[in-house]
DNA sequence: AAAGGCTGCAACCGCACTGTC
DNA sequence: AGACAGTGCGGTTGCAGCCTT
């Protein structure tokens, strides 16, 4: 029985007037829908109905359109690089599966967010870890929290999710040694705590070895931690730096400049295109606060402003080596990453290379 | 062959944000 | 300033098809 036809969901043409059809979308509905769109363009969807006669509601067209109509749509499974893009972006972003689909031309957030809730419950049940050994040793020195769920975070809307990387991201700074306040333990919502540094305390300072002395040049577009955005609405149990706030779109800014950043990571041949080496003060993070211009409110996947910054490759060790080893600091993830490791000892970087042993060979996928 | 379990995916729901009046 | 509509987002649900026993 399809969905839409059931007791329950019938609501299209034998339903009374004004009531809105659930269920699967029939090729009539879908053609309306295209016709209309093809007209009008997007946008306006409650309009759909009124000028359509189509019995949905306009959340519904939207959502029919975005995630099924959109002539740019990519179709089929997700490529191996698809999927290493998605387990870094969720590194860092968490799940921010908009965000994420704004990385993936032609994929949708509802796709990506399926293939991850799939992905994490397979690599649950295999005991194997969320994700690739590089990353885990790269963008956590300590490992990733757990999948969220809504057991363990409840309703986070709006208040900053602790993504991994949001998490771990200030031990990818160094801490500015003439700034000697102590980091603001808080907490990443999963009663983890954290450690994070004042927003005075945060630096760029990764510098290439071949000009160390220059730090005004970063080498990833990292970012202070959302978690310090004074316009998101925190969890209670978080700490906020008065007066030191980023704002939502700032943090939103920040994060698809890494985003981007990272992508372009991926499409290097080989060799590790990083950063859009910025000078600081022309990277889009700053606060408008600061910088008056480059905000115009509206969300970050629209703000990803071209930084006019010279791009520089280099090598991933050098990265590696340049991240400060926040060694004073043991969380309980990190000894959970420990445990997790060792209990996949046969899972090696090579195993999640892409070609090499693609994930999806890995036990347990299909 | 049949039954039950599992998986992938489409769609819905509720909340929050934004713009307009 | 507040109400309202429109929109966006993330979590959840339910179903169809596949797989296993």
């Amino acid at each position: 029985m399809m969905q839409g036809e059931s007791p329950k969901g019938m609501a299209g043409a034998g339903a009374g007037a004004g009531e809105l059809k659930k269920g699967p979308w029939t090729a009539a509905e879908d053609e309306i829908l295209t016709e209309y769109v093809r007209r009008h363009g997007e946008g306006n969807w409650n309009a759909v109905r009124r000028n359509t006669g189509l019995l949905r509601c306009g959340k519904s067209c939207r959502l029919r359109w975005m995630n099924h109509l959109r002539p740019d749509l990519k179709k089929g499974s997700f490529t191996p690089q698809e999927e290493l893009v998605i387990a870094r972006l969720h590194a860092q972003l968490g799940n921010k599966w908009a965000l994420m689909a704004s990385q993936l031309p032609g994929r949708t957030d509802n796709e990506i967010k399926n293939y991850w809730n799939t992905r994490v419950k397979r690599h649950r049940r295999a005991g194997l870890p969320l994700y690739p050994p590089d990353m885990q040793s790269f963008f956590f020195s300590s490992p990733p929290p757990s999948p969220t769920t809504p057991l363990q975070l409840g309703r986070q809307r709006r208040t900053v999710p602790p993504s991994p990387l949001m998490v771990e991201r200030p031990l990818l700074f160094a801490f500015s040694t003439s700034a000697p306040a102590s980091p603001i333990l808080t907490n990443n919502g999963n009663g983890v705590p954290l450690l994070v540094p004042p927003l005075s305390q945060f630096a760029f300072p990764l510098s290439t070895p071949a000009s160390p002395s220059t730090s005004t040049a970063p080498l990833l577009p990292l970012l202070p931690p959302p978690l310090l955005a004074g316009n998101h609405e925190l969890p209670s149990n978080q700490l906020v730096v008065p007066g030191e706030a980023l704002t939502a779109a700032a943090a939103a800014t920040a994060d698809a400049f890494m985003v981007d950043a990272m992508v372009e990571e991926l499409r290097g041949d080989g060799e590790l295109l990083v950063a859009e080496a910025c000078n600081v003060d022309q990277c889009s993070y700053i606060s408008p606060h600061q910088h008056g211009h480059a905000f115009d409110g509206s969300a970050g996947i629209n703000m990803k402003s071209e930084p006019q910054c010279a791009t520089e490759s280099i090598d991933a060790n050098q990265i590696l080596n340049t991240i400060p080893t926040p060694s004073t600091v043991t969380t309980d993830n990190e000894l959970g990453l420990a445990m997790q490791l060792e209990q996949c000892p046969l899972i090696t970087e090579e195993d999640w290379n892409i070609g090499a042993c693609p994930w999806n060979n890995m036990p347990g996928m299909s």
